[in-house]
DNA sequence: CTGTGTGAAGGCTTTCACAGCC
DNA sequence: GGCTGTGAAAGCCTTCACACAG
């Protein structure tokens, strides 16, 4: 097992390998903690300690290597293969998540949608199949598939968590605004989109006074 | 000007409203902090002091009252009245924020659709006005909308992003991957939903050993 | 002199333990 | 007895100040 990264450092890893992809392909070599920091939004410091959490790359004086520190945030976070995620749910969001061309670009991949309605009505066809719900658990484990997003209306969220665990599925990305139950090794988030909304318009009228 | 709340204690309260909701819908008037904070998904102490930080309201041997806490949540997050919001971007993920429905049940509402190209083809006809890039500031001034929501590729993210707040706009939700610059009297919030697989991808196998 | 690496300090958040009220 | 409210403690994360390397 791997060494304990902070959990808020990981997420900013994320970012600081994408910002890092960007400078890779304008020809830079070399990035100061200062300008990567810059880019991603965060201090100095934070990235360079950040950093730290799995071991010494830059070189003082300089800057860190581009290309090198991209790799090893890649291999800290495990980007080194395509990795196959289902979806349960094509509705308005789950059709547009399907269609998104972006994933493949950043090592995932959505490889089939779900829905207990097949037929319904659809703008397109997909690149992916959509399968009735009765089918997820012979698509899924077969392929030992590990991850799965739901987007499916709040009633039916516990259920098809349930069977997503159930064939073999231990991490899901959930977009319905319920606390699913889960067992402990099973890691779950959560995006919700009316409370991110709700929250900004918190922290606006804050500001404005 | 309110008293201030922590930022994570705001999130949760967004959480706790929806818990509430769903409580009063099945009619229960009163929650203990134990049985809330199990719907919630966190500890009994956190949502007490999360509570704390702006009242009083808990009975003591009995708990809460299910409709006096909801409303009081409300009132604290500045949910009492309907907020207007323009997006801009009409693609696959435009598309579907649009045509979702929880959005007014949530006290928002997205007013208008903004792309570079209205003739896109598309799936459906929404029930919002998709329109011209050009005739944002013309729409969102007048009618002093203060949020919006940027679901355009990265190159196009930070023209937008000046483009909203020289119309007014303060609060914004970004799902492009790209840091965003804005005043400091703009709060942004960031979706990014590669970042969300990576990260669950990463404690996922953490986890799995 | 520039810019990284890092112990120590500071700040924020969560958890504990228990006092206080119904 | 049951459950809330809360100071104190613990834990986590960020920032600072500066040693140290190129």
């Amino acid at each position: 097992m791997r060494v304990a990264i902070p959990k808020k450092t990981v997420y900013r890893l994320s970012v600081y390998l994408r910002c890092l992809e960007r400078l890779a392909e304008n020809g830079v070599q070399t990035a100061s903690s200062h300008a990567l920091a810059q880019a991603a939004g965060v201090k100095p410091t934070q990235l360079r300690k950040d950093l730290t959490s799995f071991g010494h790359f830059g070189t003082r004086g300089l800057g860190y290597n581009v290309v090198t520190l991209r790799e090893k945030i890649a291999e800290v976070l495990g980007r080194t293969q395509l990795q196959p995620v289902v979806l349960v749910g094509v509705g308005h969001l789950g059709s547009a998540l399907l269609a998104y061309k972006g994933f493949e670009k950043e090592s995932f991949e959505i490889v089939a949608g779900f829905d207990v309605d097949v037929k319904r009505k659809r703008r397109k066809t997909y690149s992916q199949p959509i399968l009735s719900l009765d089918k997820l658990e012979n698509f899924v484990r077969p392929r030992k598939i590990r991850m799965g997003i739901i987007t499916v209306p709040t009633s039916a969220a516990q259920d098809v968590a349930n069977r997503l665990v159930a064939a073999g599925v231990n991490a899901i990305l959930n977009f319905s605004p319920i606390v699913l139950r889960v067992p402990n090794n099973v890691v779950i988030s959560n995006v919700n989109l009316a409370i991110e909304l709700e929250n900004l318009s918190y922290f606006r009228s804050l500001a404005e006074g």
